[in-house]
DNA sequence: AGGTTACTTTACAAAGC
DNA sequence: GCTTTAAAAAGTAACCT
């Protein structure tokens, strides 16, 4: 009948302006965030899929679509924090975080926690910290792995003391606050996880 | 033997009821000393007994929850001194009114540390949520028993979703087995 | 630097927006 | 989906001394 018909067109077309509309904001995110065009395609695609599943109603699209752009820079080995994420997004961290694991749970993404060594060059590089700084950050987060240093602990945090640690090691100016400001990771927190860095180099080789 | 399963501790059960009476709320916000009833805010009006420590939301409808209890039989003697107090202020209460335990919220200890990352794994990333940036622990869901659990770095655990007081022992062991059969049990 | 407080997650019921 | 209640786990953060 004509409604059914009439119905079918509505959704499509609805569907399509959907897409439209949420494709823009993954590049508008993308391109704020720095993040490559492969990124976007793969965002583009979890966020296709969330729609042919039927997961958008009762989400906001913006949501929706920050979640895909979020997930898809952690598959592709490049990603950013939720801080990161919200700061270019329309809807709050919170907002991110819960429809994030909504959508990688149905569209069972299995997106595995970020490796904290892929923070280390973009934290370094705004720090302005050389290349042997982040191959002693990163030999810092290895070793520290090794000893099951990073169990619950925030791949960003981890990351922020390892530039932290590796730019003292390596006589390079830095302060606690620069790191802070760059990686959105509270001194505190630098200060705890340094701590535990450098602990777990000294007991390289014992155990 | 001491196990993981003697380290358990119940820390939070969360039960049902009704007294088959509709209630004025407002009167008994008035009547009960100690009672916060913000109906603005929410529908239910809060009573907290001090021994057994717990909370009550009791609604309108004559509905009763009860929650922050440590134990069944605290969640049983919580009511019974609400059940009490409204007999009371002459409302009428059903002699013995069926309560039905939700939620049974426990605390245990493996006994070791965990390597979270190797356990999202190992335990199959489709029944797992391992999010570190947002909560330090590692959420399982178990299907039998049908209870979550929430594992720290530490070996330190939480079970919740069950409602007998076994299934946080029933799941406890399993999950033991199951990390070890892993091999990544201490 | 330390200490306190508070927020993140899980489960569950209740009545109503 | 939200509101409120309670409790544990460990990490993070804000605030004060």
């Amino acid at each position: 009948r004509l409604r059914k018909w009439n119905e079918r067109f509505r959704t499509r077309d609805s569907k399509e302006r959907n897409l439209k509309q949420a494709l823009g904001e993954i590049d508008r995110m993308a391109s704020a965030l720095g993040l490559p065009e492969n990124v976007r395609e793969t965002a583009s695609v979890i966020y296709r899929r969330a729609l042919d599943d039927d997961l958008l109603p009762g989400r906001s699209i913006e949501g929706v679509a920050t979640s895909c752009t979020y997930a898809a820079a952690r598959m592709a080995g490049v990603p950013r924090s939720l801080d990161e994420i919200a700061e270019v997004s329309r809807v709050e961290k919170s907002e991110v975080a819960r429809t994030y694991r909504y959508i990688a749970r149905e569209l069972s993404l299995e997106v595995k926690p970020a490796d904290p060594e892929q923070y280390v060059p973009r934290f370094a590089s705004e720090l302005g910290l050389s290349d042997e700084s982040k191959m002693r950050a990163r030999q810092l987060l290895k070793n520290a792995k090794e000893k099951g240093v990073h169990s619950g602990k925030s791949p960003v945090g981890l990351a922020a003391a390892a530039v932290y640690a590796a730019a003292l090691l390596t006589n390079e100016k830095t302060t606690q606050a620069a790191v802070s400001d760059v990686a959105d990771i509270s001194e505190v927190t630098i200060r705890n996880r340094y701590h535990e860095l450098l602990e777990a180099e000294e007991n390289l080789g014992l155990v | 033997m001491s196990g993981p399963a003697d380290s358990i501790e119940i820390q939070n059960v969360v039960a049902s009821t009704g007294i088959g009476q509709e209630l004025d709320l407002e009167a008994l916000a008035d009547d009960l000393p100690g009672a916060d009833f913000n109906p603005d805010n929410f529908p239910g009006l809060v009573y907290r007994t001090q021994d057994p420590k717990a909370a009550a939301l009791i609604f309108r409808s004559g509905k009763i929850v009860c929650t922050g209890a440590k134990s069944i039989d605290d969640v049983h003697d919580a009511l019974g001194i609400i059940f009490d107090k409204l007999r009371e202020l002459k409302i009428p209460v059903d002699d013995e009114p069926e309560i039905t335990v939700q939620n049974i919220v426990s605390s245990a200890d493996l006994g070791h540390n965990l390597n979270l990352n190797a356990l999202a794994i190992g335990l199959g990333l489709e029944d797992v949520e391992y999010e570190p940036e947002q909560f330090p622990g590692l959420v399982y869901r178990m299907d039998e028993p049908k209870v979550v659990i929430l594992l720290f770095g530490s070996g330190k655990i939480v079970i919740t979703g069950g409602k007998r007081t076994d299934d946080a022992e029933t799941a406890v062991e399993e999950i033991v087995e199951r990390i070890d059969a892993l091999g990544l049990l201490g």
